[in-house]
DNA sequence: TATGAATGAGAGTTCATTCAT
DNA sequence: AATGAATGAACTCTCATTCAT
C-alpha cells in the first residue's frame, strides 16, 4: 500500500530497499513536519544514513520529495476512485474533499506544493492520476444536480488550496478548523445560489497558475 | 502621510530620514513583487543605498519587512475604521474585507506573513491596530443580526488568509478570482445557516496559531 | 601594467580594490602552480580572504580564472604587437613565439586552457586580441618569403600548444627544453621544405577544435 | 593474446578471470573515449559488473587504468621490436613513431598519462618494456648516421608527447593533423642541422620529469 | 553617517573507496 | 567471489549580517 514506485524492469533490490524505505519514511516525516525546505542532510540523518545514500536512491532532493508526494497523490487518487463508487454523487464529492484534506492537514510539504505549485512533475501526478477522477466526481455531481452548473473543477481545487492555508496556520493549535471552512464553502457550491463574480478558472488556467510560480527547488528546477 | 512610525521619543533626524524612506519604498516594491525571501541587497540596490544603510535603520531584514508591512496594516486599519463609519454593518464588513484583499492580492510579501504568521512583532500590529476595529466590525454586524452569532472574528481573519492562498496561486493568471471565493464564503456567515463544525478560533487561538509557526527569518527569529 | 579590467563606467572602488588585487595575485599564483582545478577556497586562503569575498569580486571560479588569464592574453597580445614593430618579419615572429612560451612555460593554468580549450570566453580573448596580430605576424612573414606558403596561422598556434606539452612535463626538471623543440620545429616552417601531409587547420577549424572539448568548469560552464 | 599480466606466481583462477577481461575491455573503451577522469562506476557499468568487482581485481581506479595502459605500452613495445626488425634504421624509427601515434591519437586516456606523467607505475612500464627497444631504435638510427648525434631518446619521447597535444585538440575535428607536425619535426632530427639549444633530456631526466607531476589520482597518488 | 566589501556557515551534489550481504 | 549500496569529505556557490573605511 505504501510501497514505492517500482518503475521499470528492475528485479528488486535486496535489503538496500530497506534504506530506501528508511529514507522515504524519514522524508515523509521531515517534509511533512518541516516543509520542503528541510535539508537533505536532515532527512538522511533522520533516516540514519549518509547523504550519499540519499543521492544513490534519488537523483536530488526534488526527486525524493516527489517520491514522497507521489505516494500521497496516489492515495488521494485512490480516495477519489473510492468516492466515485459512492452512489451518492454529492456525498462522494464531499467525502473525497474531506479525505484529501485529512492528508493535507497533517502534511506541510504537501500543502506547500499544492499552494505553491512548485513544478511540472508533481503537477503531472496531480493531473494524470488525480485530476481525472476528481473531474469525474465534480461532473457527476453536477449532472446529478447536486452542484451548480457554473462551478468548475478548478473551483474545488482552489477550495482545497484555501483549506490548506487554514490548516497551515492552525496545524499546531486547532488542527481541525479547516472543517469549519469546508462547511462554510460547500453550501455556496450547491445549485440555487446567487451568481458568482469573476469566472471560475478553466482547467488550463489552473494548470497555468500552478506552473507560473517558483519552479525551482535544488538550484534551478528538475534540471 | 508617507512618514513612518517614529515609535519612541526620537526627535527625527536630518535628511537621512530620506534614506529610510528610500529603503521603505524599495522594500515595499521588492517584497510585494518577489516575496519576503528577496535579498536585502536587492532592496538596498533598488533603494540606491548600501546594505549597511539598511542595517543602520533596521536591525535586520525582518525589521525592514515589518516596517513595510506595518504600513500596510495601518492602511488596513484605516480601512477598517472607515468601514465602521458605514451605517450598514454588513456592507461595512464586506467592504473592509474587499479592501483588505485589494491590498493582499497585489502584495506577495504581505500574503506570506498573513499565511505563515512569521513572528510576534507583526502580530502586534495586527492586533493593536487592526484587530480592534476588525473585531468591532464583526461584532457590530453580529449585533445587527447580519452575521451569525457562532462566528468569530478569527473566522473572518482566516477567510482572508484563504483568499490569500487563492491570490497567491492566481496572481499571474487570474488576479481577481479571489472575489469569486469571497462571494462563495460570505453567504455561509450570514445567520440562518446550518451549524458549523469545529468551533471557530478565539482571538487568543488565532494569535497563538500565528505565533506557532516558523518564527525564523534571518536564522531563527527576531534574534 | 598588471592592473585589471576596469571594464565599465565604475568610478573605481576604494581600498577593496586591494582585495581584488590580492585575489588576482593569489589566483595568478595558485592557478599557475597547480592548474585550474585548484579550489577557490585555496585561492581565497592564499589571498587571505574569505571565499565569499572571492565571490563578490568574481561571479564564479571560471570568472576569476578568466580574469587572470585575460591578463596573460593581454600581455601576449602586447608582445605580438611589439613583434610587428620588428622590421625583420621572421625575427619578429620567432621572437613572439618565444615570448609567448616564456609566459606559458611557467603557467600551468595557462597551458591547460591552451591545450584543453576550455571555453568560448577565453577563446574570444585569444581571437579578438591575440589572433589578429598573430595572423599579421604570420602573413607578413609569408609575404616576406620567410615562411612557407602552405603553412597556416593555426600551425603556429598548434606549435605553441605542442611546446606547452613539453613545458608541462619538464617544468620541474628542465624548464627550458621547450626551446630545443622550438628550434627543431622552426626550420620546417621555412620555405623550401618537402610538402606537408594532412592539410593545416584553417582558422575556423582551429576555433572549432578548441570549442569542442570540455567546456565545463564549475558545474557546467560559464552558466 | 588478450590475456593480461598475471605478474606473480598466481596460477590463474576460474572463469572469474572473465570479469577481469570484461573490466579491462570496458576500461579500454571508457578511458580511451572519455579520459582518465571517467568514473569507475562508469567502467563497471560498461563492463556489466559491480564496482566492487573492479576493486577485487584492481586496488583502485589507478590500478585499473594502469592495467589498461600497460597493454597499450606492451603493444607499443611490440611495435618497437618490430621496428627494430626493419633493416632501415630511419624507416624503422619513423615507422615506430607513427605506429605509436596511431595508438595515442585515438586514446585520450593514454595521451593523458603521457602528457601528465601521472605516476611511477606507468613509467615503469614505459621504461622496462618500451624504453629499451625505443632507445635501441634511436641509437641504431644514430649509429647509422640517420639521426643527429646530439639528439637523445628523450627528444623522441617528447616528440610524441607534443603530437599528443595536437591530437588532443584535434581529435574531433582533424584527427590526422598530427602527421603534419611529425613531418615538420623529423627533418630537424636528421644530421646536419644547426646546433640545438638547451640540452636534450637524459633518460634519467625524462623519468624524473614524468615523476615530478601530479602523482595524485584517487586522492593523492597510488595511496 | 553611509558605504559596500568581508565574512563564513550552510546547501546541494559528486565520487573514490569500503563493506555488508 | 561478486555485488552494489553506503559513506563522507570535498567542491561550488548564496546570503544575512558585521565592520573597516
Amino acid at each position: 500500500m505504501t510501497s514505492t514506485s517500482e518503475t521499470s524492469a528492475r528485479p528488486l533490490r535486496r535489503d538496500a530497499a530497506r534504506n530506501r524505505e528508511l529514507l522515504l519514511a524519514a522524508a515523509r516525516d521531515v517534509f511533512a513536519r518541516r516543509g520542503l525546505e528541510a535539508t537533505l542532510d536532515d532527512v538522511a540523518r533522520e533516516a540514519g544514513v549518509g547523504v550519499g545514500t540519499a543521492y544513490r536512491h534519488f537523483a536530488n532532493k526534488h526527486e525524493l520529495a516527489s517520491a514522497v508526494l507521489d505516494e500521497v497523490f496516489a492515495t488521494m487518487s485512490a480516495h477519489a476512485d473510492a468516492a466515485l463508487a459512492d452512489e451518492d454523487a454529492w456525498r462522494g464529492l464531499v467525502g473525497f474533499l474531506e479525505s484529501a484534506m485529512d492528508l493535507q492537514s497533517v502534511n506541510r510539504g504537501l500543502r506547500e506544493v499544492l499552494m505553491s505549485s512548485t513544478d511540472p512533475r508533481n503537477l503531472q501526478q496531480l493531473q494524470d492520476r488525480l485530476m481525472e477522477p476528481f473531474v469525474a466526481l465534480v461532473e457527476r455531481a453536477q449532472a446529478a444536480g447536486e452542484v451548480r452548473a457554473d462551478v468548475t473543477m478548478a473551483d474545488f481545487a482552489l477550495l482545497t488550496v484555501m483549506l490548506c492555508a487554514v490548516a497551515d496556520l492552525t496545524e499546531g493549535t486547532a488542527p481541525t478548523v479547516w472543517r469549519r471552512f469546508l462547511a462554510l464553502l460547500l453550501p455556496g457550491l450547491r445549485p440555487g445560489g446567487p451568481s458568482l463574480p469573476s469566472d471560475g478558472l478553466t482547467a488550463a488556467q489552473l494548470t497555468a497558475a500552478t506552473f507560473t510560480r517558483c519552479q525551482r527547488m535544488s538550484g534551478g528546477g528538475p534540471a
